[in-house]
DNA sequence: GGCGATATCCCTGAAATCAGCCATTTTTAA
DNA sequence: TTAAAAATGGCTGATTTCAGGGATATCGCC
């Protein structure tokens, strides 16, 4: 028996997750937990052999959470399910320690099929994520920058309208400090403008 | 008897919603679609009383399709499913002809509510919707900005990061032009910069 | 056919951003 | 504990955006 546990903070789509599964006896739910918090506990205390993982919750980054789990645990599946259709959304959850990846609007069989995969050593993507990720778009970025703490509340600030002199005056820091910022930001996401900066990172969800 | 039809491109949330709507005794399915077109054919032909309607769909964007469907159907009752909880594109939504907003984080009941109180002439909101419109965020928009179809596609070349001049170039116009545009749009969004614009616009779902 | 919305074009000056460099201190993680 | 990463601060000059005014043309819908 493979013990799955869920994490969604849909109930609708739990309840889809939990009638797909229950149409295979050898996959048994040991759980179902609505944020990220209780997830990752429950992963440490019933073992679980697949996590299916919605990417985005309330409380919890999910690509966050991948890495949190694999500090742990190297054993467990995980495969993540999102509606995140970009190419480095998807390489950056892979490389976080997940074990699939499934678009949401997926069908259920790609989601048995991710499981299947997992439990035997393979990566599987669902049929719309493989394609995304063969083709090479030039000018787009591969993988999602790292962004430091600092950098991040840079961009909620910009993404606001503020000014670097307003920031600076906010953060108690120089305005030298936070031009600083911003051309590293500038840089790291490869474009020219804060402007495509934030458009970048509110679209991946780092906003 | 009451006809249902389900639009919603999530094979796993269609599911949860078949599931859900198969306990009334009241409540028929009587269709499943993927997107907006089928579904706004749909509604033509099946004459349905009610239509739980995702409204982030790859080919139609929701509020259009409830503006499409209001044109020819008064009566038809219309339930917005959607992941989105900002105040202004709620208020959009209804303003555009929904009966209902039901966020995809609710629990079932809340959509069986939806559909009770939308037959009855009223409007449903669900608990997390009705708290949101009923806080008065300061310096926060109240409604979606109506915006132009050139004034959109300047949104889209300044969000990858182009000036005002390769903007002009690209589209045969005068910088002049594209600076009005600009102007347009910052004061449409009542912000400050580009950049809150493209904020705002990415956020909900306007790029 | 006509009205309203949309798109177009123009000017000036102040303010802000970006590109190009670099250097030091403080955290953080191995 | 020590090396790497992050945060801090600095300068100059060119480019770009923004705020404040306008005006005219064109398109779509009733």
């Amino acid at each position: 028996m493979i013990k799955v546990i869920l994490i969604d903070d849909h109930p609708i789509v739990m309840e889809g997750l939990k009638n797909l599964l229950a149409t295979r006896e050898e996959l048994t739910v040991a759980g179902c937990f609505s944020n990220g918090a209780a997830g990752l506990e429950a992963i440490q205390t019933l073992q679980p052999d697949v996590v299916l993982l919605d990417i985005n919750l309330p409380d919890i980054n999910g690509i966050d959470l991948c890495k949190q789990v694999r500090k742990n645990d190297k054993d467990v599946r995980i495969i993540a399910l999102s509606v995140h259709n970009e190419r480095p959304v998807i390489k950056n959850i892979l490389n976080s320690g997940a074990n699939g990846y499934v678009l949401k609007n997926s069908v259920g069989e790609e989601i048995i099929m991710a499981i299947n995969s997992a439990l035997k050593g393979d990566t599987y993507l669902c049929n719309a994520a493989r394609e995304i990720l063969s083709q090479i778009q030039e000018g787009e970025l591969t993988d999602i920058p790292k962004i430091t703490r600092r950098e991040k509340e840079i961009m909620g600030l910009v993404s606001k309208g503020l000014t670097t002199a307003q920031i600076a005056e906010q953060l108690f820091i120089s305005t030298h400090t936070v031009e600083s910022h911003r051309k590293n930001l500038i840089e790291k996401f490869d474009v020219t403008t804060m402007t495509a900066v934030i458009k970048l990172a509110t679209q991946y969800g780092l906003l």
